[in-house]
DNA sequence: CAAGCTTTGTAACAATTGTTACTGTATTGC
DNA sequence: GCAATACAGTAACAATTGTTACAAAGCTTG
């Protein structure tokens, strides 16, 4: 573990406080599509991710949800963070995008490493401040951009995440996603594909233009 | 400035740091209205507020506005917090909803007391986690709530925010803050005069229902 | 108090998004 | 291979929200 450790958080965090998470962390492997964390559940650790993607989702009473954000290498999970030191319960719910490799490190730990280690402060104060960047980026989509164009930041980010041309979803996921019915995903994409932006396939959709 | 600072404080950080607080922090009053926060400034210190109100939105690049939430006594402003951590720009626009009275720490305090307080890491901590759940609040009315659940919810809001039932604006104004139209706003509260929730006069409105 | 400005009311219409319904075509499981 | 199911395409229509235009009422200032 020590290894994959270094190589995606040496440059963050001193040697010391890498070998802490290399004893006391957990190291997983989560395959795309499995439910790391349910709305309303406590959460007792939290994810360094090493590898893959989070998708995070905010879900409303009725069984709604929205996109939010997608969490990547490097990043950890705010809410999570935020859970464990104010023990709170969980806002939001979040699914791996694709398999993910990734390092739990118990919540006891949090508070100590904090007072400890000015590169742990450092670590979880950016992380905040990205994940409250990128939620108000979330309010501009839905606020100041129509559908279409929600739609295409959408897919966007989805092959920036994935690293790959090609989407492997349904119109219905996208519909999820965008908290939209599958019929306006369907129409929106199908004017795509005749501005030539996208190929649409069943169960995939090729990004062509960025 | 001791005395309010306690009153306002004193059960959230220990007497040493108040007294510090009391030592370099600068006390401020602010009259309704006061931009304090322009998006892309870059900010030297961070406030606590006494009493009153602050409105914090968001600004896109067309000039477009969105309400993000409102601050009370107690809060501080996480926006503020990361930026001057990171030395980020504003992402954000802050203007004092009702007169306000506030401490201005500056920043080179805030490192040196996250190592130092545990009371002051928790409060940072807290404030993060409050915005963060308020932000994705947001996200939930422009997401799942129509128009005039939004109208409503805002017209709540603001009598909390205000400890009042006559809300004093126009409905320009409220357009601004949910951006929409003015038209759209005039129809909706007419709607709700018709349901008996508000009266409507010229530049304010009183909420009868809650 | 008259002119000018701000605020509100309202109608008519346009654009966007959501809903229902039905079709055809892949894919899956027996 | 065949029935059941999942996925996508499309039309027709409804609901919501946005836009334009204009009138009326209230406030401000000279």
């Amino acid at each position: 573990m020590i290894k994959e450790i270094k190589n995606k958080y040496g440059h963050l965090f001193e040697d010391e406080l890498l070998e802490e998470i290399n004893q006391v962390g957990t190291f997983k492997e989560i395959p795309e599509g499995f439910e790391l964390i349910k709305p309303g559940s406590y959460i007792k650790s939290m994810p360094l991710i090493i590898s893959g993607a989070i998708k995070v989702l905010r879900e409303d009473n009725d069984g709604d949800e929205l996109l939010l954000y997608f969490l990547e290498q490097g990043d950890t999970c705010a809410m999570t963070l935020s859970c464990c030191l104010g023990h709170h319960k969980s806002e939001i719910k979040a699914i791996a995008e694709t398999d993910t490799k990734l390092v739990m490190i118990p919540i006891e730990k949090m508070e100590e490493w904090t007072t400890k280690y000015k590169s742990w402060r450092t670590f979880v104060f950016s992380s905040y401040h990205k994940r409250l960047v990128e939620t108000i980026e979330t309010i501009d989509s839905i606020a100041f951009l129509n559908m279409d164009d929600r739609l295409l930041k959408y897919l966007k980010d989805k092959t920036k995440i994935s690293h790959a041309k090609i989407i492997n979803t349904t119109h219905q996921q996208i519909a999820y996603d965008l908290h939209t019915s599958r019929v306006v995903i369907s129409r929106l994409l199908k004017k795509l594909e005749k501005k030539s932006v996208v190929k649409l396939n069943r169960n995939n959709i090729e990004v062509l233009e960025m």
